[in-house]
DNA sequence: AGTATAATCTGACGTCATGTCAGAAAAAGA
DNA sequence: TCTTTTTCTGACATGACGTCAGATTATACT
């Protein structure tokens, strides 16, 4: 998300008019927030560079001052999201203790996430296969969840939590469901409820990788809500 | 691949010489073909319709006689595979038994018939975002498969064979899983090997469908291999 | 503030793939 | 061989892209 700083701050009149960003940082934004709006009303085939900097405020020419093109804008926008989802992910990556718990709070963060960013991951998706670059950081960032998942899994493995078994294709599978599900449910509106999802999610996961410790104290898994969730304003 | 013939020889008594077909279905299955033959080795962002059309040795501009733009043409190579892929899938859907075997059965005529259509399944899903239509239809495709499944889990339900819980948030997470997966081991070349797939899909649908079922009979679900499955082919 | 300089913007241009159409060429039928 | 129908083709118009030189505006310094 954090770009650079806003550097030397040294402006001698009063640049708090314009705010302390130098134009070109406010444009950039200004380009970011249209594409944000754009994505969250439209899906990705129809934004053109045209669109999106009339929308910006801007003429057409100027954006390719600040993005190569608009997969390279959908690259930017993956990388803001990505710091944000490995950080929610955190619990069952990185906490101990019951492992069921912490999936849920992990994957309660992630749909979470996903439920107010959603149409930008499915934006990026959907964009990907059109441009190799773009393709490539993509999955590269799945890759990066496989590898995460995967180690996750081992180390579980090797304290007994989890039975022996191959690891990597049921990180890869696990992680596709994830990616698949949150955009089909929230990459677009209407979306559907958070609750079912993640629901459904757990319940697969935890029957995957916990079954014994999964078989008992949860009838249907129906009534698991846990705390309110803190509206997340 | 095939030129023309050497032609030139305008023999109506036989038409067998040039095959029983019509000019225009020789052109269109010209068309399909280097389809085919293109986006095995090459992703669909890459494929032109001048491209194409070179491939199968006519005018650029003879394509639109036969299919309105590209994702045209890719929604009817997916209505081809999406006969063969019901049909591969029928065991688990409609056969009466151990559920298990049935579902092993499924799923390796699934892993095994896209293992050699996963450069169609992939180029479609690639495909899709970018056309309002294609995407309906390849939407659709899914819908009918969340359908299917959700049904078949509730007869399951019905029958006590699989415990109660919201059947379609499931489905659909399955499905969603397996389309990703499918398109991701054998969309692209080189092809991962069938076997890993086709257990780790195995293991989470039983996993999460009969999780009791399962528990016995698998150690670490590696020696499955029983018989030597046939080196494809 | 006033000005020099650097940063930013803009319109115009060339490119490429698309989809259409009228006329040419070839096939089908007799 | 001739006629009719089918199929193909080149040329055109369109729309989005990415670039660039010159204009415009912001910024820094006195």
């Amino acid at each position: 998300m954090s770009e650079k700083e806003p550097s030397r701050v040294r402006r001698r009149n009063d640049p708090l008019d314009h705010s302390v960003l130098r134009k070109s940082e406010r444009t950039r934004l200004a380009i970011i927030n249209a594409a944000l709006e754009f994505l969250s009303t439209h899906p990705f085939r129809d934004l053109t560079v045209a669109q999106l900097m009339s929308l910006a405020g801007t003429s057409r020419s100027a954006f390719y001052q600040y993005f190569e093109d608009l997969h390279d804008l959908m690259e930017k926008l993956l990388r803001g999201l990505e710091e944000d989802i490995f950080q929610v992910a955190a619990p069952w990556f990185q906490g101990d203790g019951d492992p069921i718990p912490m999936l849920e709070e992990t994957m309660a963060g992630l749909v979470q996430l996903c439920y107010r960013q959603g149409s930008i991951l499915r934006a990026v998706a959907d964009a990907a296969p059109q441009d190799e670059r773009l393709e490539h950081v993509w999955l590269e960032f799945l890759n990066d969840f496989d590898d995460a998942v995967t180690d996750r899994i081992e180390q579980h493995q090797a304290s007994g939590l989890i039975e022996p078994f191959d690891a990597r294709p049921v990180a890869i599978a696990l992680n596709r469901m994830d990616a698949s599900l949150l955009i089909h449910h929230f990459g677009r509106r209407p979306r559907s409820q958070q609750q079912p999802v993640r629901e459904v999610i757990v319940r697969i996961w935890t029957s995957t990788l916990y079954p014994e410790l999964s078989r008992e104290g949860s009838v249907p898994a129906q009534s698991r809500s846990r705390r309110k969730a803190k509206p997340g304003k």
